[in-house]
DNA sequence: TTAACTGCAAAGGCTTTGCTATATA
DNA sequence: TATATAGCAAAGCCTTTGCAGTTAA
C-alpha cells in the first residue's frame, strides 16, 4: 500500500476514490513531519487555497484508517500527524515544550514486560512520554 | 505538605485561603481516584450544588502547582486528575478505552536510558501509554 | 445519473478569560 | 476596608455534524 497505483486501487475497492485534497494532505504530512490538522491545513492551502480544515480532518481520518498516516497525542491541544513511515517515541519536555524523537526499540523492553505481565500490546508511537529535558534540567530558572 | 494545617499555612505565605470550594475539589479527587474536571465538578456539587466548573478548574490548577494533584492525558478528551498519593502508570488502549494501572516502577529500566541517553527525566505519570488491551486481543471481533 | 466528496455553517466538547459581586482577613 | 475568590457569561480552541452543491465514474 505504499505506492499511489496500490493506493487508489485500494480506495476503488471501497468506492473511493484518491481526490486532490487527499493527496495533498497526505503530501503535507509527509513534508512536514509532523504537523497537527490546522499546520496541515496552511500548508494544503499554500497549493489550494479554498481547502476547508473540515476537509483535513476527513483525509486525515481516510488515511489513517489506510494506514498511511498516523496521530500521537503529546498532551496538550492537537494532536500531531506524521506520516506511517516515520515512528518514533516523543520525549515532551512539559517545561519548556520541547518535543525530542527517539526509536521505538527503547521501548522494547518495557513492551515485552507489558505484554508479559498485563497481555498489553504497547504502541509506542500512539502517546509522548512527558517528562523534563536536558536543557530544562539544566537551566532550571529559564523559561 | 500532607496535613491541612500546613496547607493552610503554605497557602497563608501566598496570600492565599484554603475556602471551601478548594477543599471540597481536593476531596472529590482523592475520593474518586481519577476524575476528569467535569467529573470532579458533579462530585462537588453534590455537597455544594452551586460550585461552578470555572472554580473547579481553577482550584484544580491551583491544587495541581501546590503539589496536591496531578493530571494526566489520557489521549482523547478531557484529561484526568488524581491524588498525588496515587501515582502509577495509565495503559490505554486505544480499541476499547479501557485504562488498567501498573506501578511506576516498572518504567526504571526506561527512565535510566531516557536519562543516560538523552538527559531526559521522565515523569511516567504525566501521559498514558496507549496500545491494545488483552481483552481486544483475544476477541478482536468485538468492539 | 448516481454515489462520493467538498465546502460552508453551525454546533459540540473542553477550557480560559473578563467582569462583578462576595467574602474574608 | 482591601484583597482574594467565586460565580456567571462569553469567548476561544479543537473537532464533528448536517446539508447542499459539485464532481467524477
Amino acid at each position: 500500500m505504499r505506492n499511489q497505483g496500490s493506493l487508489r486501487s485500494t480506495l476503488h475497492q471501497r468506492g473511493m476514490r484518491m481526490t486532490p485534497q487527499r493527496q495533498l494532505v497526505l503530501d503535507a504530512v509527509r513534508e512536514l513531519g509532523h504537523a497537527t490538522p490546522e499546520q496541515v491545513c496552511k500548508r494544503v492551502q499554500g497549493t489550494a487555497a479554498t481547502v476547508n480544515i473540515t476537509t483535513v480532518y476527513r483525509s486525515l481520518d481516510l488515511l489513517e484508517q489506510l494506514g498511511l498516516v498516523r496521530h500521537t497525542h503529546l498532551g496538550h491541544g492537537a494532536p500531531t500527524y506524521s506520516a506511517d513511515e516515520h515512528e518514533h517515541v516523543h520525549l515532551v519536555c512539559h517545561h519548556c515544550g520541547a518535543i525530542d524523537e527517539v526509536p521505538c526499540e527503547l521501548l522494547d523492553g518495557l513492551a515485552d514486560l507489558l505484554a508479559e505481565q498485563r497481555g498489553f500490546a504497547l504502541d509506542a508511537s500512539h502517546l509522548g512520554l512527558s517528562g523534563t529535558c536536558r536543557n530544562c534540567r539544566e537551566n532550571p530558572t529559564a523559561v
